[in-house]
DNA sequence: CCAGGTCAAGGGAGT
DNA sequence: ACTCCCTTGACCTGG
């Protein structure tokens, strides 16, 4: 089992100034985008992709190996296409490098684009930029020169259960063979954190016996979801549906540090031992403080 | 220079 | 039909 976090690392961060923050996630409201153009979205961009190397450095000294990349790395990416920026090339050669970096250190990455991309949406709008949107991490991925599978994943929930969940994961499916070949091979999906919304095994029957893509066990969203299996019948169903080593989510309610605090909220480190019932499968940890809530974690249970 | 209001985006619950 | 909230961190502006 390898235990990795999302997007932002504060250690690698620790005493620095903040002119020399290390970000890979600069971005800009649309005004921004509006008078800037895109000149200004390649500046972030490279900054961005710059420090996100950084930031795997630092990951590897620290022997973290699963990282989720930050779909902000390039900002306002509904409003272009990635071939239009300015200084393309450099871009595409950074990309390369940092995708390098990534295999030659075995480092695993995901997606985990924005919860506005729906492709199960009602509205036809929304489903087609969703797919863009979702394509276009794919190319990303395709730039790191990265395979395309599970291994790197790219991973959304259903997102709505208009007007039903049998008919909305339906339309998930029909969606599904809209995106590229590119994002088809890496796309995954999740398990809710809402008793009314999508189960493990509710994605199981309307998603993955249709469409045959695995499903990324979130341990946290499991305890405030639909209540139709124990932990351990969850666990395995979902690992069951990878061909590449499973990925999963891990975190504390916030209920526990805070008794204001909502229970589905992320609490700042990890307070329960990963149940794995005899399972391998890799984990994201999704805590406020981030890698060091990962190196607390090894040091509390491991 | 900084605090805090605001941000492109959808969905869902409540009224 | 409408408002507000979810959830999040960084942007950006006004003081």
């Amino acid at each position: 089992m390898s235990i990795g976090y999302c997007c932002i690392s504060l250690g690698v961060n620790a005493n620095r100034m903040k002119k020399d923050f290390i970000s890979v996630n600069r971005g800009m409201i649309k005004k921004t985008f509006d008078s800037k153009g895109l000149p200004y979205v390649s500046e972030l961009t490279l900054q961005n992709i710059t420090d996100c190397k950084k930031i795997l450095q630092y990951n590897v000294s620290k022997d973290i190996s699963v990282y989720r990349m930050s779909s902000d790395m390039f900002p306002c990416i509904g409003f272009y296409k990635i071939k239009d920026l300015p200084k393309y090339d450099l871009i595409k050669s950074k990309m390369i490098d940092l995708g390098n970096y990534i295999k030659s250190n075995n480092i695993r990455v995901s997606f985990h684009p924005s919860h506005f991309n729906i492709i199960a949406s009602e509205n036809p709008d929304v489903v087609s930029r969703s797919i863009d949107e979702l394509d276009k991490h794919a190319e990303l991925m395709d730039m790191m020169e990265l395979e395309q599978s599970t291994y790197y994943p790219i991973n959304i929930h259903i997102g709505t259960t208009k007007p039903n969940t049998t008919i909305a994961a339906q339309r998930f499916c029909d969606s599904f063979s809209l995106l590229s070949d590119s994002c088809k091979s890496r796309l995954t999906v999740e398990n809710d954190d809402s008793p009314n919304q999508y189960s493990v095994k509710m994605l199981y029957d309307m998603v993955y016996k249709v469409i045959g893509i695995p499903i990324v066990f979130d341990q946290h969203h499991f305890l405030y979801g639909p209540k139709d299996q124990s932990m351990e019948e969850a666990l395995t169903l979902a690992i069951s549906t990878w061909k590449t080593k499973a990925l999963t989510h891990m975190s504390s309610s916030k209920k526990l540090e805070d008794i204001k605090g909502l229970a589905t909220a992320h609490a700042d480190y990890i307070y329960e031992k990963i149940e794995t019932f005899g399972l391998d499968f890799d984990v994201e940890i999704e805590a406020k403080c981030k890698d060091l809530a990962v190196l607390k974690y090894r040091k509390d249970f491991i």
